[in-house]
DNA sequence: AGGCCCTTTGCATGCGATTGCAATGCCGAC
DNA sequence: GTCGGCATTGCAATCGCATGCAAAGGGCCT
């Protein structure tokens, strides 16, 4: 057996050695290889039969040097734990490679884009940002715009009115939430936080609290979990230790609410949903596993993700127009972590789901 | 309030814009972003403050270009909804970035390195690829070495002998689960299957054969999940449904081990581990949690990625030199999904771990 | 004061492609 | 036969930065 050739160390191929080969010029190779170029058959084919034979491959490094677009996407990433996140980058990724997009990967320990984080984006000459579970300050929102590089949030918004977002139904998921558990005759609720500054919790609290006053329900009992699972078993734990419990825990995402039912059956033995009810948040891949059966709020993975795409690619087109805010809706999915009402549980596409009286 | 000042369709600045603000020349500004480069510090200083009035950042992919480094790591994946991937990923990704380096993501939905991404990948002149859950063909791995770009396998081996990878004990952790099973006096041994051309089934499979054998217990009942959940569960059923069913199922990954786990407790109303033994591997999030107490042989995150980084470092220094095969250890975790045998479980750092007597 | 050496600096070239412009060639039409 | 027009092609400049080389500057020693 000979070894496979192996270019040692030697200079690649580049166009000026397959033009020579095919016996054109250096700007033929290139336009053979530029879509919509303008490039006569025959050589085409001459070019394409060099290339084959040098194994040459256009450098897009150097193409993104002169047309300034590097179809790099830089994606901002955090909490790959929560499954809800894997799930969104793989979509995400799927997606844009399908568009001939690439994707730099930048994953945060703390869910911040940091400074020298942000450096290593910008040099890279991406075309777009798009962070998901990282908090972008105000100052570095700034300083894309003024390099030009549009930046788009996923699940999460800023106060920053000129940045655009994708974002799952949270207000409304939190007050469809509260509505399910009064409509249960659920008496003392309790609210397991997220990170408190994250808007994803914010917005989930303050629906769950609005629906709670509107349903005549008592302000809830509260402890922060941080979207962590260490910290919602803490949290549960205060909760369930308290004197008077809950009858019903609506944690910030279904991450915890794992955590929660956890703790809540193997270590203070209750009955779920007899003894306390849990709802989630997400609908990710675990809350549908038979062990837990998650009651949750959806967001709906790929119409999150196809709008992402969209907007990306339109903020890329034109950097500069309004920011876009985009809401994807959610369902309240009904398994069996929670007390069911007796009403307003319907059939959509073979999952159950609840509707409030109010809605359509 | 004012707009932040936009820098609307205008060319960003570059070294010139620098020097020329600094007075000094544009080579000054090359060599004060180079590191270990000779600047004096008063020019250092002056060209600091001027790139930092402009807003400059260097412009890494035209820096690439002339180093021929572009300092990013191709990394492929798949099935990202199993748990051991997005760690991976997590890991992986900090490591690199903590040395400088970038990753370029690529999912592939079948878990296979396709022509055109493999197209993309080159394009982008990545210093080195990392396959994680892909298959790599060997004409591919040609293809690479051709082009004098270090490819790297995770978790996964192939014949040709010229491939770097860095996998688990595989072999090793199969046999020790054969062992296991017997201290515990199991009798009728299954094998739930993934995909059956991987590497990791490959060696899971042939360990734990030969180990049953070693033992004198017959050979495993078999199915085949595919490393999927659905595909498990319809293996695990499979598997129960048999007239005279096994006593104890080794899941060639945790990911399959929690539906396998789940559709005997729920569906065949089976107590784990009283009537049925279930094992996994790898060791993932999913597999410590309180619902499933899996009992797995681990595959442990840090050390398998720290030893795929510096491979990565000495293939990018050193592109030809023998390819290295890396295996890392693990442990036989148990928990509470097997039944465990009298002997030969001890304490190592909190964790409860299985040593074979035949073992140091 | 002169000479030597080391540090710092600028000049100029090249990395691998894209693209505007002008030149070329070929075609049919008159 | 000549010319207009269109499709192709090549030339050459350019993108932003790194770097070899030579020149300049400065300090120290004799």
């Amino acid at each position: 057996m000979s070894r496979a050739p192996v270019r040692q160390g030697r200079r690649p191929v580049n166009a000026v050695d397959v033009a020579e080969l095919a016996g054109v010029s250096q700007s033929a190779v290139s336009r053979t290889f530029t879509p919509g170029a303008s490039v006569a058959p025959a050589t085409r084919e001459k070019v394409e039969k060099a290339a084959k034979k040098l194994g040459y491959r256009p450098n897009a490094l150097a193409r993104s040097l002169i047309t300034r677009r590097s179809r790099i996407i830089a994606v901002v990433m955090a909490y790959l734990d929560n499954q809800f996140y894997p799930g969104v980058l793989e979509a995400l990724s799927g997606k844009l490679q399908a568009l001939d997009y690439q994707v730099l990967l930048f994953t945060s320990p703390d869910g911040s884009l940091s400074e020298p984080m942000f450096e290593q984006v910008m040099r890279y000459q991406v075309d777009a940002v798009v962070l998901a579970s990282a908090t972008l300050s105000s100052a570095l929102a700034r300083e894309c715009r003024k390099a030009g590089v549009p930046v788009l949030l996923f699940n999460r918004t800023t106060d920053d009115p000129d940045v655009s977002s994708v974002t799952g139904s949270n207000e409304r998921g939190g007050r469809l939430i509260a509505a399910f558990l009064a409509a249960g005759r659920h008496k003392r609720p309790a609210y397991l936080a997220g990170i408190e500054i994250s808007s994803t919790n914010r917005d989930r609290e303050a629906g769950f609290r609005a629906g709670l006053e509107a349903a005549g329900l008592p302000e809830p009992l509260r402890a922060v979990g941080n979207y962590t699972l260490t910290g919602a078993e803490a949290a549960t734990r205060e909760l369930l230790s308290l004197r008077k419990r809950p009858d019903a825990i609506f944690c910030a995402n279904d991450h915890m609410a794992i955590a929660c039912l956890d703790v809540a059956r193997h270590e203070f033995g209750l009955r779920v949903p007899d003894d306390l009810s849990i709802i989630g948040f997400d609908d990710t891949g675990p809350a549908q596993w038979r062990s837990y059966r998650l009651t949750t709020f959806s967001q709906p993975l790929h119409p999150m993700v196809d709008s992402t795409v969209e907007a990306v690619g339109e903020l890329i087109e034109q950097p500069y127009q309004k920011a876009r805010r985009t809401v994807i809706g959610g369902d309240l999915v009904v398994r069996a972590s929670a007390r069911v009402p007796r009403q307003g549980v319907i059939d959509v596409n073979g999952r159950r789901v609840w509707r409030s009286s109010g809605e359509a």
